[in-house]
DNA sequence: TATTAGCACTCGTCTCTATTGAGTGCTAAC
DNA sequence: GTTAGCACTCAATAGAGACGAGTGCTAATA
């Protein structure tokens, strides 16, 4: 239905649209008609904005102030006038150039990304390592601490190191677990987490196993190691970016996305929501999705290696974002980022 | 010289600087005069506030208004009049049940102070964990990762999990790798990074060393793998309730304070200056000292290991914070923390 | 001499009012 | 269909006045 605007309409609503991105305030019929060259008088422009009102693509905050887009109207903007650009070569190597990967932990990965993707948008830098689950396996360690605790470390395809505490049967010697570790590190070697508990759990039903005292134990251990979901790991970079913006100046407002950005269950529901998808996403916080992310939006990507571990990144910023500038970003950063993934492979 | 304060006088700063905590509003001379029964008329309290005033400890907003004390109003209160009991049995106990550390990784556990000490003080929880200088080397391992890098993990004594990418010899192969890690954790066991770093430079000067082509790569290796400094690691746990505080209720404010959060350095660099004290530490934020940390206090106290690995733990609230009852609670922790950690140890 | 009652004074806060100006909707003329 | 004109709305701003909490000073009191 709303895809039925006519051309002017059209016009004009991105007009308005893209001066309330750079101006972050009600936009009147006459600076629509003086700035931008429709050879129309401000009174017909009124007219074409009294029916984008009654569509429910504008709102007038009060009758004698301009208009602004309405989460409706600005996903309209999004799905039909949005015009994005690819970076140009000289841009992507700038962009390139940005990100210091070289001899970096995922971890630090994973920082620098939302750390460069935040200072370039200048809002809110968001990354989300790929999923204990959807990594692959590459190497287990055990080492004791104290009494009957064990320390495992376990590491991915990527590097991506993850460690545990189990609880173990005090008696077992640091040679078996030496052992342990070398006979799984053979076995598992490039299952997924997923395969991995599979075949852990048929070789624990296949009863010939509990004969062999040593691989029962590998198998019991590997079976603490590894059954549990571990957090998602979430970086959030550049948070106070966001109190600068118009939209969140009050300190209500500020309270409650610092609240937000602390509790990271709400921004890794929304990421894990997208990441099913594939390319660019945007997503528009209004009162009915979300109100702690209302006046939001999120622009995110996935990421992801050619073994299947994926991850997501993106900017979050006031609805009212630049996205024809920040969506080539995040694209290009996704891109990016799956290539060094990559990378981190050893070519075999 | 402010230690010649009368009783009198010290009475009535005290109340002064109690009813400002709880009020977090300017304490007038008849407020004073009638909750404590000091059997003085307003007037008389109005006298000794204006000598309180004259000495620094307590100044106006503007004429018409009560006085609230200055910074160095509360750092008398602090060193003179602030008595600290000790937690009772059964608030021990409470506090000891607040933390569920069994099983708990070294980084979970920080995460879990942090989060505590927020949330028992409502202000914002701080830890710092030991430094990777000063902790002591249990056990390295390597990871090949693409041609020519390596991933380096490695355990501290406290389980400790750090993890690096080097560059290496791309031919060394993986059952090398086995052998050197084996004889770095046999030669290395139990010693601090520190006695690490100056034994491998020792052997490294060492001419004969060189004809050992394995030994020489294990040297090489570890050298790389351990001469970095490692950033320190800072949890911030509760910031938001920082900015429910009037004092930071401005959006100016509550910026300010974000970005000092999430910058952490200036708090990395205080916390760092308290690691050689003992006992619980409080610094008074005013503008001769750190602009940024204007109007905030911080409560601290390092804990440590039997192996003097060496951590901070503490609470960064309003100068007008109830600090006889958050230093108890940062002090006890302090404690709880370092007995958790020599429990992580291997008994031998 | 220390204390206190009394009083004039200060100054931030709140409320009310008037003014301004940007922007609208409607109507009539083009 | 477009536009000029005009009355109208309403947020924002500024100023005036009342209010009140609190002070400093002075003179009286114990």
């Amino acid at each position: 239905m709303a895809d039925s605007l006519n051309e002017r309409s059209q016009n004009i609503l991105e007009a308005i649209v893209e001066d309330y991105i750079s101006s972050a305030e009600p936009v009147g019929s006459r600076a629509i008609s003086r700035k931008h060259n429709f050879n129309l008088s401000p009174a017909s422009v009124r007219n074409v904005m009294a029916d984008l009102e009654e569509m429910g693509l504008l709102c007038s905050p009060h009758t004698s102030a301009g208009r602004i887009p309405t989460g409706k109207g600005f996903q309209y903007y999004i799905d039909t006038l949005l015009e994005v650009r690819d970076l140009n070569r000289n841009e992507k190597q700038n962009l390139r150039n940005s990100y210091r990967f070289q001899n970096m932990r995922m971890e630090d990965i994973m920082q620098e990304v939302g750390r460069v993707l935040s200072g370039l948008s200048q809002y809110t830098g968001l990354v989300m390592a790929p999923k204990f689950i959807s990594t692959i396996f590459r190497q287990i360690e055990f080492v004791r601490l104290s009494q009957g605790r064990l320390l495992v470390i376990y590491v991915s395809e990527t590097g991506l190191v993850q460690n545990k505490v189990i609880e173990a049967d005090p008696t077992i010697t640091t040679h078996d677990l030496e052992k342990i570790s070398n006979y799984l590190n053979s076995e598992l070697n490039g299952l997924t987490i997923h395969e991995v508990r599979a075949k852990l759990n048929q070789e624990l039903q296949n009863d010939r196993v509990l004969y062999d005292k040593l691989k029962k134990q590998a198998l019991s251990l590997s079976c603490a190691a590894l059954q549990d979901e571990i957090e998602d790991q979430l970086y959030v970079s550049g948070a106070s970016l966001m109190l600068g913006q118009p939209e969140f100046s009050t300190p209500e407002q500020m309270k409650r996305l610092i609240q937000t950005f602390e509790s990271k269950k709400i921004l890794i529901d929304l990421l894990d929501q997208g990441q099913s998808a594939q390319g660019v996403q945007i997503f528009i916080g209004s009162e009915s999705s979300h109100v702690d992310l209302e006046g939001c939006s999120l622009i995110t990507s996935n990421f992801s290696n050619q073994k299947g571990a994926i991850g997501s990144l993106g900017v979050i910023g006031p609805v009212r974002m630049n996205y024809s500038q920040v969506v080539p970003i995040v694209d290009f950063t996704a891109q990016l980022v799956s290539r060094v993934l990559d990378r981190e492979i050893e070519e075999k």
